[in-house]
DNA sequence: GAATTTTCGATTGTATACGATAATAGGCAA
DNA sequence: TTGCCTATTATCGTATACAATCGAAAATTC
């Protein structure tokens, strides 16, 4: 059995291909499904109690995010982005970033702020607990804070692309992450809640450039990686 | 029969779901197929030859695209971007464009900009040519121009990005356009153009901005759309 | 013993079958 | 006629069946 691991929270009765979609990509996002695990699509089908039908369309889907691999006759895998691949993502986040921020700064009420801080706590409130889960809900927090001030900007498009951007940034952090705790910033996530707060949009910008190079800089991303991980991963 | 109008040069062998999906992509985006039109399986596979499961999937992949709306237990249907949407979606385009040309900005020699020259010179030539055909070139190389642009900017994250917006653009442009030839501005091109060999990247972004407002005024962006076009476009 | 070929098994690719849903048309009553 | 209800039909949603492909192991040859 190659393919394991997939929350089994979703047993419920009728599944569709949007639910096993999003468990699929939770997984990732999280972690508990490593870059270049085979997702075969009769494992992924029981798992799930359907049919190949309904996998393969949320297979798709995941290709088009750009969290699984989908080769010809091959089957599909979770994406197991190189290196080039890897700056290309940070890359883009460092040019939309400072755009969304502009973009969301306008609309930042009270409100708004208050739901910042609310996902700041619960960042604070994950670290300070021990386990994995807490680790794994952790990644995804640290997302989804990003995730909120692109929802602020108003532009659904926006929003999505940025949705994209940060679901393979937790997948790069998976693969080339160093420290246990890769997604640490959450004392940068505030001070730049501050300065929204503020109005001080410059500085917002200029503290979300430096969190994405922190961000990047616990990467190791020199060339050759380690070719146990590799095999490992890839489960041959 | 709802369904008509795809062009039918790949009735060769041997269709698969990509090949589809970029036939009917190209007859939205070339407006051969009108928004609101109903893309039935059954039809649009009997034009393939191929079955409702490839059918199926190429539709799915044009709804993440946000070209096709999937509504669930009633159909494919060509998208039918509302003011809002359509708004958004240059909105995005006015954000997104300027950072794509100070990212390629740098990259830009010789050959780039012999290669663009090429692509403005295709659009003139389509513009001086008569006929239903030359128009939908015209529309389709207008968008390759800005597609070209993205690609130079060597992010191809980017480069997707603007894919869709481009695509798009076109669907809104069927929409709410007014001028016939709404992809007048290949003299805005060409500026940008000389702006971008000058190496003058601040002026190429101005004359973009200014170039995305005119597209966007050449539109009828009134909430209310006259009802028999309505009627018409929804093909009922 | 190593390299090449062949065979076999597993997995994907596509078509089709069947059940479910929604739109339409027809009939009935007001 | 108009409104409502029912029945029909067409279309979609999902499962399954069968064909095609790929990879690995076994067999053969040098």
């Amino acid at each position: 059995m190659t393919t394991a691991n997939l929350d089994p929270a979703e047993n419920a009765i009728d599944i569709d291909a949007q639910q096993i979609r999003d468990a699929i990509r939770d997984a990732i996002v999280e972690r508990r499904l490593a870059p270049g695990t085979k997702l075969s699509e009769t494992d992924v089908g029981n798992l799930f109690n359907v049919s190949r039908t309904l996998v393969r369309a949320a297979l798709q889907a995941l290709s088009y995010e750009g969290l699984v691999n989908v080769e010809k006759n091959r089957g599909a895998f979770v994406a197991y982005p190189s290196v080039a691949e890897a700056q290309q993502i940070f890359a883009t986040r460092r040019l939309l970033e400072p755009v969304i921020l502009r973009e969301a700064a306008p609309s930042i009420r009270k409100a708004q702020v208050k739901e910042l801080r609310e996902l700041l706590a619960e960042e604070v409130r994950l670290t300070n607990q021990r386990g994995a889960p807490a680790r794994r809900a952790e990644i995804k927090a640290s997302g989804d804070f990003h995730l909120a001030v692109a929802a602020m900007s108003g532009n659904a498009i926006l929003k999505r692309f940025m949705d994209e951007l940060v679901a393979r940034s937790s997948l790069v952090i998976a693969l080339y992450g160093q420290s246990v705790i890769s997604s640490c910033g959450h004392s940068e996530h505030r001070q730049i809640v501050d300065a929204l707060e503020k109005k001080d949009v410059e500085a917002a910008c200029a503290l979300m450039l430096q969190h994405i190079d922190h961000i990047e800089a616990d990467l190791d991303l020199r060339p050759a990686r380690k070719g146990s991980d590799l095999k490992d991963a890839l489960q041959l």
